[in-house]
RNA sequence: UGCCCGGUGGUGUAGCGGUAGCACGUCAGCCUUUGGAGCUGUAAGCCCUGGUUCGAGCCCAGGCCGGGCAGCCA
């Protein structure tokens, strides 16, 4: 039932739904709907409003939501939309069942309310200009004035809608408006706009429409018509519900509830169909499915998971105040996902080579790593050794500072799950004096990993062979925006101001080990000591691996020299 | 400057007149064959001023601050 039940609190939305059922307001029913105008892609900000919507009804014994597509704006949608929206809901976990709708659907029945408004006195055609409209609106200080077309009759009201609807005139010539109050200090009540003419086709109904209603009209009698119990739409929205009561009292129809609820803000980003589109427009990405998008395609391509979207959109809450939750809730939220299910590999990022010289040439042998210490039933696999391996260079310091527990001259390191290895000699680059060749001897005792004599030894390094190991492309990720509140316009056209200059950065060279090869894409691992990587699902190919960091794992290193570095 | 909504640690969110809690983040420690994970601990909060009350984050009044609204967009 509700979450009371579960121990933890209510929302304050599952609160009236449970104040409803008890005072049994609908009947016993709780249908809600997810309304997206299929005019861009899903985001993480609607992934809160689909987690709240199918959530709430899932609760409820019989509670259904229904996914309805909000079509009403011919000129700004298209059914590519429609497409990658009900992809990206069932992605997430949801399902609509048989209750999928479309605002077009109703066209009919919307024309006849409207109609029935117009006998009812309660609407009429108005002919000014859309300019002179907007400035007999008023402002938010001063009253608007009537239209002069305001007291038209009704049978001139009725004869001109149904020429409207006929296709007599042409765009912009005359509007439908309801008759409400001028002088509202709510603008949504200053005869809103119900109907326009817009003679293009539409991309369900084709050219069987020449007006298409508006959102206000079209919205609330969408969810009377299909019994909706509560609709739950952002705060913006606030001040239409006036508006929303005042359609479905006057055409005296079936009475849902709207409730608002502060839409969600993520820090290190932005969440508008505006910005975003701007970005992809722009190039400052490569698409809407850039593995930096905040789009639930974004982040599908980044590796996350539906179960770590909806686990953050639960966490978020929900409630009515504005607020902008940090993106490291959202990357906890992974990476807790991530440690309980992707399987360990060790993959090697910026190769160094590694020489074990007491080790005999063309030797080999295999060692068994465990696939998921979080959960044994996933398993063990086995990797192969051999003399010469790639570590990570990053792994080996020949002037090593304090606390570095990895490699360095003199020192003594533990290869995962296979030998305890001593750096005896290092080879340079005789130009740039770079280390590219790390040499060790081992000791034939610790195999395994563990020191016979019990000697303790902190640093676990990762590595791959040499000759067995997979080559890869990784790509590393981090924030879009380097500031966690973006400058709000990029009006100028060009890039903002903030983009982060370094949310991308490509690594070729690396070396995975052997069982990657025949990784598929979208399979997400966890490399070992680095983070979470999927295997690419739009550039990855067999024998061209592609990884994409989904997020790092904790690094307590670099924030030990971060302190090191500023003190204080 | 009209109307509407909202202000609880850095962030998000509980608390419904009776000891201000949880989570993320921070810092410290423990543990560790991932400097991962886990565990323990730490610091940090009711916008302000009055009022009602034995008692106010919660009720009332007045301020202050933040957000939304003037599409033939949604």
């Amino acid at each position: 039932m509700t979450s009371v039940d579960s121990g933890t609190s209510a929302d304050f939305i599952r609160s009236v739904i449970a104040e409803d059922l008890r005072t049994d307001k609908y009947g016993g029913r709780v249908v809600t709907r997810f309304p997206p105008e299929p005019n861009g892609y899903l985001h993480i900000g609607h992934a809160k409003s689909i987690c709240l919507n199918f959530g709430v009804a899932a609760e409820h014994p019989g509670g259904v939501c229904h996914l309805r597509f909000d079509d009403t704006n011919p000129t700004r949608e298209d059914m590519e939309f429609v497409d990658s929206i009900q992809e990206d809901v069932r992605w997430l976990g949801f399902d609509w069942q048989d209750h999928l709708y479309y605002a077009s659907d109703y066209f009919e029945q919307l024309y006849a309310l409207a109609e029935q408004l117009i006998r009812s006195g309660l609407a009429y055609v108005d002919s000014l200009t859309a300019e002179e409209i907007r400035d007999f609106r008023g402002t938010l200080t001063e009253p608007g004035r009537n239209s002069p077309y305001r007291e038209r009759s009704l049978e001139e009201n009725l004869d001109l809608f149904q020429r409207m609807r006929a296709g007599e005139f042409e765009d912009g010539r005359h509007v439908l408006r309801a008759k409400i109050d001028m002088a509202s200090p709510n603008m949504n009540l200053r005869d809103p706009t119900l109907y326009r003419i817009r003679r293009v086709p539409h991309q369900r109904t084709g050219d069987a429409w020449r007006i298409y209603p508006m959102y206000d009209f079209a919205h609330g009698l969408s969810d009377s018509i299909e019994k909706v119990t509560h609709s739950l739409c952002t705060l913006e929205f606030e001040d239409h519900r006036p508006l929303y009561d005042w359609f479905l009292d006057s055409l005296e129809v079936y009475h849902p509830q709207q409730i608002e609820f502060a839409r969600l803000n993520l820090t290190h980003t932005v969440l508008s169909k505006r910005k975003l589109r701007h970005l992809v427009e722009q190039g400052c990405v490569s698409g809407w499915d850039d593995p930096r998008m905040p789009t639930l395609s974004g982040l599908r391509r980044r590796g996350y998971t539906p179960r770590s979207i909806r686990k953050f959109c639960d966490r978020v809450g929900v409630a009515k105040r504005d607020t902008v939750v940090e993106m490291a809730l959202l990357e906890h939220c992974l990476r807790e996902d991530l440690n309980q299910h992707a399987p360990r590999v060790m993959g090697v990022l910026r190769p160094l080579k590694l020489i074990i010289d007491n080790y005999p040439e063309g030797q080999t042998e295999e060692f068994e790593a465990v696939n998921n210490p979080e959960d044994p039933s996933m398993g063990t696999r086995l990797i192969p050794f051999s003399r010469a391996l790639y570590i990570e260079e990053d792994d080996f310091r020949e002037d090593p500072p304090s606390k570095f527990y990895r490699l360095a001259p003199g020192k003594e390191v533990r290869l995962r799950y296979a030998y305890l290895v001593t750096c005896v000699a290092v080879v340079k680059d005789e130009q740039t004096g770079d280390v590219v060749e790390v040499h060790c001897t081992y000791d034939p005792d610790s195999r395994g990993g563990t020191a016979p004599d019990g000697r303790r030894v902190r640093g676990t390094l990762h590595w791959v062979t040499e000759a067995d190991s997979v080559a890869a492309e990784v790509r590393l990720y981090d924030h879009l925006f380097s500031q966690p509140n973006p400058d709000e316009d990029t009006d100028g056209g060009d890039v903002p101001a903030d983009l982060n200059p370094n949310s991308l950065e490509i690594l070729q060279q690396c070396r995975v080990e052997p069982g990657l090869g025949e990784a598929t894409p979208g399979s997400i691992y966890q490399f070992e000591r680095q983070g979470y990587f999927v295997v690419d699902n739009a550039d990855s190919k067999p024998g061209g691996l592609v990884f994409n960091r989904a997020v790092s794992l904790r690094d307590t290193w670099a924030k030990i020299q971060q302190a090191q570095k500023n003190p204080a």
